[in-house]
DNA sequence: GTGAAAGCGCTAACAT
DNA sequence: ATGTTAGCGCTTTCAC
């Protein structure tokens, strides 16, 4: 590890409670008692301190309070990167959610430490933050493990964790591909394929799971050519869908694992001169803004995207007052949005 | 202000520099040294203590660094929210770089305290981090106001500081509508709207004298009926696109301030039954990824939203490196990005 | 109910 | 080149 070299001295001068206690004719640790939300604290002792220090424009530090063995008031966040829709939205429930409460916002993008994620998240807790937010870890065990504690307080979004008991927010992953795929049945398709996600991810196998039964419940064989791999990225759904095209049975129909994957199939339908949804229909899943932007506007399975943000806060935050609060699973219910995306087969 | 009640220490049973000392046989000022880049520590010592750090699986403690007058290697980010194409983008960019440095973000989002600005930009600055990225902030004034220090490290990003010397990157706002409007002058369009920003911000009013000026230059008079009020965001766009078309002169094209306010116009367009771009014509000004997602896709000015972030990250850091560096204005360029919402008029 | 004092993990003089 | 020591601003016993 390289660091900054250490030029200069931040500035410091700020207002401290040694300034307000002063002010206020007390001694410091009773400024930290009244901001610390300690209870028992007399009436008019209380008012003078608050007083002094709005006349000061004393603000808390963080750092010292935290260090000192209280708390950060910030929780963790750690994500691949912030340029998806899908992380974005729920980054705006975690948004929401930690306004009502008195937590800060810290950024981890794990990009930047590829191979070095225990290390990374090791000095993440090992310092500021009070708990963690994982989205969708991709090495959620070197994640885990580095945990400095065995209940240092985090929320798993959207990935399960067979491993150990791990508080949880997810969607009906295996329910959504199965209706998603049975709407296309309906419709009277039957050549569906599908595109995965990243295999490694429990959502990515559970939505093939569902595909897969849904098939069997309407007893079409599944046809392992049907299915290829992409990797959640629109890019990989185009590369993805263009080898989907290329074999002798084309599909009338793509489910693919995600929305994103799902534009890159939209891509690679037209640039085959194909036409959406006449010639080929397209599901996705997640319900991200675009998809109701692009065009066709994108049929699909909505997650509840902003909940499921909100809901990973509560989680942590009721584990934070409470640390024996043992781990839970929250699974939230997906829905089927018809846009204009999917069309019967035209044979 | 309330704060959280203090029911239980957090759990911090790490390793500290003293148990790497003692592991090393050394003193912990020592070990102080290796981590902090001192440079006068002889080979074998620091091989030692990196040693001895890796065997415990040290890792440092940012806030105690902080605290003790050294560097949080955190950098903090001041946006209203991060569900907006055009900050996404430019977080995108702020996150790259910072991915080349040392530093993590914290990231502020600025509508949870409406109205006690100043209470938290202190809060911050005399908190954790080492420098300040705002980014378009409504209430500059009160932000700025509120630094702890006449030379705390900021920089704001595009938006204009009249008050004193700030650090600033902006793109060619002016030129930017200027070259819009040109190009729909250039079809032909005499009658053209305009869908403003938040009047507040310098951007706005900068597109604005750049339409001003281009229709000026072609001796086309400005026509107060054709320019209304929008606030940057897609409701907004669309509400004053259907002002606009309800108006006795409708324009046979409009230029909205920002992308988002695009995309409401194209649906009030099209809710009016008339066709983009063969009854109106739309321009934006961003181009933000989903502006080529859109139907039809949107012509538009493009900033380099990526590279405003990476320019912010690296003027802060430099800002960082040597505090008397004194506060420059970069303005990066932006460019005509032509697509399908734009067209001749049809009479 | 309030004050005094120790200490959180670290940096930065000041010594040696 | 390395050890010693005094804080950074705060919370938290422990007294009174």
């Amino acid at each position: 590890m390289k660091f900054q070299k250490n030029t200069r001295k931040k500035s410091h001068n700020s207002i401290t409670i040694v300034d307000v206690a002063k002010e206020a004719g007390v001694s410091y640790s009773t400024v930290s008692r009244v901001f610390s939300g300690f209870e028992f604290v007399n009436e008019d002792t209380r008012r003078k301190v608050v007083e002094a220090a709005n006349r000061l424009g004393y603000v808390v530090n963080l750092q010292a309070r935290s260090l000192a063995g209280g708390r950060s008031n910030i929780v963790g966040l750690l994500v691949p990167g912030i340029d998806n829709g899908y992380i974005s939205e729920i980054v705006k429930g975690i948004d929401q959610e930690l306004a009502n409460s008195q937590y800060d916002l810290m950024l981890y993008t794990t990009h930047r430490y590829a191979g070095k994620e225990a290390y990374y998240v090791k000095m993440i807790a090992n310092g500021l933050v009070d708990g963690l937010l994982l989205i969708v870890p991709l090495v959620t065990e070197n994640y885990l493990q580095a945990l400095p504690t065995q209940d240092f307080p985090y929320v798993l979004v959207d990935q399960a964790d067979s491993e150990r008991p791990s508080t949880t927010v997810d969607v009906t992953n295996w329910q959504g591909a199965y209706e998603a795929t049975s709407y296309l049945l309906g419709l009277g398709h039957k050549r569906i394929g599908f595109i995965t996600g990243l295999t490694q991810l429990s959502s990515s196998t559970e939505r093939l799971d569902g595909y897969r039964a849904a098939l069997e419940h309407h007893r079409i064989a599944v046809n392992p050519d049907l299915i290829i791999e992409g990797n959640y990225e629109t890019n990989g759904g185009y590369l993805s869908m263009l080898r989907l095209l290329d074999r002798p049975i084309r599909p009338t129909a793509v489910f693919a694992a995600n929305d994103l994957s799902a534009f890159g199939a939209l891509e690679a339908i037209r640039e085959r001169g194909l036409e959406i949804p006449r010639d080929v229909s397209v599901i996705g899943f997640d319900d991200i803004p675009e998809a109701s932007i692009v065009y066709p506007k994108l049929t699909t399975i909505r997650q509840p995207l902003i909940q499921i943000g909100q809901v990973a806060v509560r989680l942590l935050l009721e584990k934070l007052d409470d640390p024996e609060k043992e781990a839970r699973r929250v699974t939230l219910a997906t829905e089927l949005v018809i846009r204009d995306s999917c069309a019967p087969p035209r044979e």
